[in-house]
DNA sequence: AACCGTTATATATTGTTAAGTATAACGAAA
DNA sequence: TTTCGTTATACTTAACAATATATAACGGTT
């Protein structure tokens, strides 16, 4: 990394209706799972109820099934679990991001240095 | 691809000061060589002039070096084309996207079926 | 000297995304 | 039956990004 340059990258898998799992919505399943709760997941991460909300929504349609079990009122006044389907998300999702960082890490130790001397436009190995 | 989902990402070069080469940066590039001004190759992608031009500062200085050279007045009343610099950011750039594109290609070919029935949180090979 | 389409730059407008706010329903527990 | 913090939903506001608009400078060509 001569060149103070770095590949990144964002890695998200894709349904029907566009994104379907990305970096932010796993995180907030992973909140969900510690907090016990969407509202508090959501205050963890300093997002909106409504937000959260409509990821989670996003990703129950395209996934067919919830990847959180919701409970309204009793005691506490409610709250979220993961289901099995949701745990396999962030399992997946976070298998495939480790694979995606590697490869964005070679990427970052192949690139040679500098644009900017007159040199030729080979784009390196 | 049982599942109809797929694997998709962005991929970026970060410099200094957050994104200096992406997709949207090198396809400029390419519009300016192909029509010879800033402000043509803008209105090709539809995309306003300023925003282009904020982009090739942007890219200029965190290269340390014009990827384009501009010329005021004159004949046509002016216009941009590539430096070898720019050049060279165009081939470095489609290089690895050629590879990251082909790794997401990997990834969502290993990809296995669904979340959602009661199977173990295996994410896979 | 006047013209042209461009670069370069500033300011205003629009549009989109998320946050903020409000309200109703929920239902176990006290 | 009242209380509690939550889910679920609608609506409003704010933040941000990009477009749109405006203006000056440029300099070869006519």
């Amino acid at each position: 990394m001569k060149s103070g340059l770095e590949w990144q990258g964002r890695l998200w898998l894709e349904g029907p209706e566009g994104t379907f799992l990305g970096y932010g919505r796993v995180v907030l399943l992973e909140r969900i799972r510690e907090h016990g709760s969407i509202a508090r997941a959501a205050k963890s991460m300093e997002m909106s109820y409504k937000h959260a909300w409509d990821l989670l929504d996003s990703m129950t349609r395209q996934a067919g099934c919830s990847l959180v079990a919701t409970v309204r009122g009793g005691k506490g006044g409610g709250g979220a679990v993961l289901t099995p389907a949701g745990e396999k998300a962030i399992a997946v999702f976070w298998h495939y991001h480790a694979r995606f960082q590697n490869v964005l890490q070679e990427m970052t130790a192949k690139l040679e240095d500098v644009l900017c001397d007159e040199k030729s436009v080979d784009p390196g190995s």
